[in-house]
RNA sequence: GGUCUGUUGGUGAAGCGGUUAACACGGUACCCUCUCAAGGUAUUAUACACGGGUUCAAAUCCCGUACAGACUACCA
């Protein structure tokens, strides 16, 4: 019994061979400087925020160099897949504009020549290298049992030895070809394991794009490559696939540095040329008890896509803060060109921190309210619009009713160099500019400034309507207006004299305008009054007043 | 237990052997002002985790400690 027959016991169907697979996938024909970047989800739900990161960045460098952005689906874990996954994702992505050059471009749609881009569809090329391992004696089947290993594992945290399938605990790596050959003839269920050469005494360094070099004890554990289910593990398919699909740099969390060294042995044992690697830090949230931790899509809402979605921050403001988490020189770049597109940024790889970054909602939405207010009013408009048809048609129904008007609204102190900034997301709009709607001015709570006397507020306004009020004025004449109606009622019209002299006034031309605000508005905060008068006309003023005449 | 990573003001974050240790968000005050927002000005924050070393010089390099995180699966 030789190795070669164990090999096509356990792979009898596999036709192609390492070097057939070279040559169906060959080295892509890109200029040297070309990058080659994937992003590689499992399947597993929505997108998340660290995810997110990932992808964004691996499509910002391919873009920058004119490159390749591919989706691959790991969905070798068939456990945790859930159902439209794979929908799910391409949703997240494309609402980001994140959309793959190649690979898995709809549920069931894959374009590009290094396909199959989804791994359970991939068993076949998987095996070819397994079948090739196991004949080279560079991996062997492992016959032992959940038992066998728990065994194994407690055992050595009594000793306090190092935990793992390696030398003299590695029993099923000596076994002879005969009677691993007899078992599996026998059907016994069993994985493919590494025969790692690998000296836990022995350094490795390895160089990593963002944190530069690493020194790692070379890894002696024999890892499982293909579990029982005839499935490879994420480090297996992970160096096949990318080595096959050629991708010359890979971005991931940093949560898979510590497999590196497995990942690096790997692609030596198989001859394959090393990718570029680049591990991002996680991305972190402050937990109730005041510890870091990484941001959970299971506990944290704001780690889903759709919680921004939901609240209404523009999809733009939140790639900004991503460039921005992404690449600390990126908020530099934009303070010098206000105008740029995130596309007309380089990225750098030096630029990324190493650290976990602390996920900032405070930080995102004062993005989101700085991109909001450099849009136009008819932007605002239809991005409000579409927010409240999915999540409060009532406000939508209004929208679309008053659409001109509704404009003008978004439009008060918009058209200026330094615009006002006070809508924070599409969500908050409406308690805003709800009393500019008839249909919402009902039910009234009003919140009355310095002047609360119901008879002297009464005088105000009918003296306001009937003896000032102009539709035609200019903002100067309205304000002069409003001055005189100060004085006529012993008001200050002169703030600056009234704060020398405040004893000699019952109050300043301020507490006349509050009237007036309060009066249409119910709230004594309200963007210029100058405007909503101007757009609720002269009407709708009167029936507003006569409410409290 | 082991391996690796990280630690700069309230938060994010520059800095890479010589700096008054940037900048942004936030906080505070004042100015502007019909309110608010914005804007302007100023201000704030005891900021380089700790202890050793190397050096004329260390936030920056080395070692140790502490803390935090990741990994240590037939999950990715």
């Amino acid at each position: 019994m030789t190795r070669k027959d164990l090999a096509n016991l356990m792979f009898p169907n596999v036709v192609d061979t390492i070097y057939t697979l070279e040559e169906k996938y060959p080295k892509r024909n890109l200029e040297e400087n070309k990058v080659v970047t994937r992003y590689a989800p499992s399947p597993t739900g929505f997108i998340h925020m660290g995810n997110l990161l990932s992808a964004f960045i691996a499509r910002k460098i391919a873009k920058d160099t004119n490159g390749i952005f591919y989706l691959r689906i790991e969905d070798t874990d068939n456990k945790r897949k859930v159902d439209n996954g794979i929908t799910k994702i391409l949703q997240d992505l494309a609402n980001f504009s994140i959309i793959p050059d190649e690979g898995v471009v709809e549920e069931d749609k894959q374009i590009g020549n290094y396909g199959p881009y989804i791994q359970s569809q991939r068993k076949q090329i998987y095996d070819v290298y397994a079948k090739y391992m196991i004949e080279n004696d560079l991996a062997y089947p492992c016959f032992c049992t959940e038992e066998q290993l728990e065994n194994i594992r407690t055992n050595q945290e009594q000793k306090k030895e190092r935990i793992g399938y390696y030398s003299k605990y590695a029993t099923c790596r000596n076994l002879s070809i005969d009677e691993a050959y007899k078992r599996i003839k026998n059907n016994e269920k069993y994985v493919i394991r590494l025969k790692s050469k690998g000296d836990f005494d022995k350094r490795i360094i390895v160089n990593d794009l963002v944190r530069g070099k690493i020194i790692f004890p070379e890894n002696d554990i024999d890892h499982v490559l293909i579990k029982s289910d005839g499935i490879p593990v994420y480090h297996f398919a992970h160096v096949i696939d990318d080595h096959l699909m050629r991708t010359t740099h890979i971005l991931r969390g940093e949560e898979w540095l510590s497999s590196l060294p497995l990942h690096i042995q790997l692609f030596s044992m198989l001859n394959f040329e090393i990718p570029k690697y680049a591990h991002l830090g996680l991305v972190m949230k402050i937990d109730e008890n005041g510890t870091r931790r990484k941001l959970s899509k299971r506990k944290d809402p704001e780690s889903a896509i759709s919680f921004y979605h939901e609240k209404g921050v523009p999809i733009e403001a939140v790639k900004l803060y991503l460039m921005t988490i992404a690449n600390s020189n990126f908020e530099a770049f934009l303070d010098a060109n206000p105008n740029a597109s995130i596309d007309e940024f380089k990225f750098d790889f030096k630029k990324v921190s190493a650290s976990g970054t602390l996920f900032d909602l405070d930080k995102l939405l004062n993005i989101s309210r700085n991109y909001i207010s450099r849009l136009k009013a008819e932007e605002v408009y239809d991005y409000t619009l579409n927010w409240a048809k999915e999540y409060d048609i009532e406000f939508a129904k209004i929208l679309e009713k008053y659409k001109n008007y509704s404009i003008e609204i978004f439009n008060i102190e918009r058209n200026q160099k330094k615009p006002r900034k006070d809508y924070e997301t599409f969500s908050t709009i409406k308690s805003q500019v709800w009393y500019m709607y008839d249909e919402y001015f009902t039910n009234l709570d009003y919140k009355w400034g310095k002047i609360n006397d119901k008879k002297e507020i009464s005088e105000i306004l009918s003296t306001y309507i009937n003896k000032y009020y102009n539709e035609e004025d200019d903002k100067d004449t309205w304000f002069d207006k409003i001055k005189q109606l100060a004085e006529e009622f012993g008001y200050c019209s002169n703030i600056k004299e009234y704060k020398l002299n405040p004893d000699n006034y019952k109050g300043n031309v301020s507490d006349i305008a509050t009237v007036i605000r309060v009066a249409l508005t119910t709230t004594t905060i309200s963007p210029d009054l100058y405007m909503i008068l101007k757009l609720l006309k002269e009407n709708r003023i009167k029936n507003r007043f006569n409410k409290l005449l």
